[in-house]
DNA sequence: ATTTATGCAAACTATTTGCATTGCC
DNA sequence: GGCAATGCAAATAGTTTGCATAAAT
């Protein structure tokens, strides 16, 4: 059944996107984690967040500007990426799965779906 | 206004997105523009796909799997990305505005957005 | 004439892979 | 002990950039 082992490596990439808590990325993952274990490298990193998302314990949101984005809450919700700093927010809107809403789409089989918004975000349009 | 040069590079990207009709990828058009002018360089089709973006004649249409896919249809519609075959679809579903839907940004400036749903197309279930 | 756009090559960023070694089960 | 996972380095994919030259206005 599960043939994936429990290492060390995979616990701190999966503890990270949580205590991050911002929606990390690939590299923000890693530069967690080796403040607290120097040696773990970037292709465990890689490897632990596609294997977690396989897997559902994380969630890919998608890849934003050249970058993909992982989330510790796997439960439906939407995303707003500031086109300025950068910064993924949760968007706390409510919406019927769209899936239902689809037409026209026989024969396929949808697993799921992003919903993305993006523009400036409070922080960036006072700056401004 | 508009100091944007109407070079020959520019029309022949634009037209390889409307003609190619596959929610093309910058190599896409690329293969597609040298076969009729083999001196265009790959630069100039990422330069141009962004600019054309940039103005509002093509839609960046999000970056699937690591790639960015470029639409002419520029109004509001959705995609679903097969994850076997990678092929885009158009999703025909008419959903409300839904900037309007998300409460609790105040202050953000929404820009657009993306929606987009993945699994597996026909094509790709059948061979199955 | 001016100044943006091009072509080329090199640089860069994100990610993946091959392989010998380590360490979970 | 066996086999999945790791660390490292090198490879790859997508995209961007610097610069001398060409071409649009």
């Amino acid at each position: 059944m599960d043939n994936k082992r429990n290492t060390i490596q995979r616990q701190l990439v999966y503890n990270a996107v949580e205590e991050l808590n911002i929606h990390a990325t690939a590299e923000q993952v890693y530069e967690y984690v080796i403040k607290s274990h120097p040696t773990v490298s970037k292709a465990t990193v890689y490897r632990n967040l596609s294997q977690l998302a396989e897997a559902g314990e994380l969630l890919n949101i998608g890849n934003f500007f050249g970058t993909t984005h992982y989330d510790h809450n796997c439960h439906e919700h939407y995303h707003f990426m500031c086109e300025q700093c950068r910064r993924v927010y949760d968007v706390p809107a409510i919406f019927p799965d769209m899936r239902n809403e689809i037409a026209d789409m026989d024969g396929f089989e949808i697993k799921g779906y992003n919903l993305n918004f993006h523009g400036l975000c409070r922080d960036c349009l006072v700056v401004q």
